[in-house]
DNA sequence: GCTGGTATCACATCATTGCGGTATTGTGCA
DNA sequence: TGCACAATACCGCAATGATGTGATACCAGC
């Protein structure tokens, strides 16, 4: 049973070529493609596609926005970006959307398929130079340098609830301790973390991950 | 001119068909390979390679930890992870600590010699499934619904004073305005983010990128 | 001119937090 | 065996925060 594919795509010749393309695998069946995004809604409740090929530089409704339209009623279909781009900003924003892979159209004829097949084991297929500039992105969030501030376990936790809102009271709760050893632990936190309120305390945490 | 690695890994078994593996495309050169990371920087900067294979589980120091002290040393040298893990904190872990790829034992013998040209190239080799998971954590960290708690400019700008571990009183010398002033504004502020005391504002502010 | 939204200030009360102590227990290490 | 340290618990006081109620003032839009 074929896998039923739609297509969004200006550039009519691109949009021949895909479909001309994938018919030749005889794997896919490419239901419908469109030049626009005006109404990808509809077409996707419609056509109820396993994968999408979505252009970025579109007129009118860009590919980024279609995403997240898509994504609001169909979080399970696959979505694969295809797109002249490779600059931070798209990739990030399509992958924000919700996109599902990130295919250059220069690999477009060397990969496609292969990318198509990897989306739907549950991949997420990327061109190499979208895939490092997705991983320097996370690293940036941390530091290297590990700022260790030598918490003990329990510390640890109980900076973690006092993150997530809670207040000494509930944190005793919690942990089924008393007020005061929270107030003790929290004492010794924040001489480790060197500041000297809740706020400091959670926001350190928060911006250097600490929890 | 051959690319050096060296190799880090427990299993001697795997070690050795690693080096063979190697071997016999002529353009990888290992010049050395060890079962365990104990002296981890002193044979990075004796032997200076461009590729580092690392394995995860080992006894003493863990590939993880090797990789951050690697990284205190020579932020340039190429490192690739191989593990038989793929759950989700050894993943990011591995790739915070500056991994810059991520390959499962499995795919070894079929993905190696690929794995080590595309980080040469400047990618980021990753198992499909190991994609998918870096994916999705970068979905996880923006929500898409756009959170609007309809804050006006003077309550974002408290709440930002606030975030940075301000006390109210601060706030009020800051913008010249009295104590009960900002606490007026705070009120609001709970309101609008639903909140109750200041460490769930700040907790929200933060986590939700309010500031 | 009225209304809604925003920003400002004030007073009162009770709860929570910050910080200075001190003390007991279990655990791992030299 | 003794030491260091983590985790637990308690006290007391001053500072800070949370909450309610009320008031004034400015400005934009109707």
């Amino acid at each position: 049973m074929p896998v039923n594919i739609i297509i969004f795509e200006d550039n009519s010749n691109l949009r021949e070529s895909l479909v001309n393309l994938l018919a030749l695998t005889g794997d896919y069946n490419v239901v419908a493609s469109f030049p626009d995004c005006t109404t990808v809604i509809q077409q996707v409740k419609e056509w109820k596609p396993e994968v999408i090929l979505m252009d970025i530089d579109m007129p009118g409704i860009n590919g980024i926005e279609a995403v997240k339209k898509i994504r609001t009623i169909d979080p399970a279909v696959q979505i694969i970006m295809l797109t002249v781009f490779d600059d931070n900003t798209h990739v990030f924003e399509a992958m924000y959307a919700g996109a599902n892979g990130y295919l250059l159209k220069k690999y477009v004829s060397d990969k496609l398929i292969h990318s198509i097949r990897e989306v739907l084991d549950g991949g997420a297929p990327m061109s190499p130079s979208i895939a490092r500039m997705v991983i320097s992105n996370m690293q940036k969030g941390i530091p290297i340098a590990d700022n260790d501030y030598q918490l003990t376990n329990r510390e640890k936790e109980i900076l973690q609830l006092l993150s997530k809102g809670n207040s000494f009271k509930m944190i005793a709760a919690d942990l089924c301790i008393s007020l005061d050893t929270v107030r003790t632990h929290i004492k010794r936190i924040y001489d480790k973390l060197h500041v000297r309120s809740q706020i400091e305390a959670v926001s350190k945490a928060i911006s250097e991950k600490l929890v």
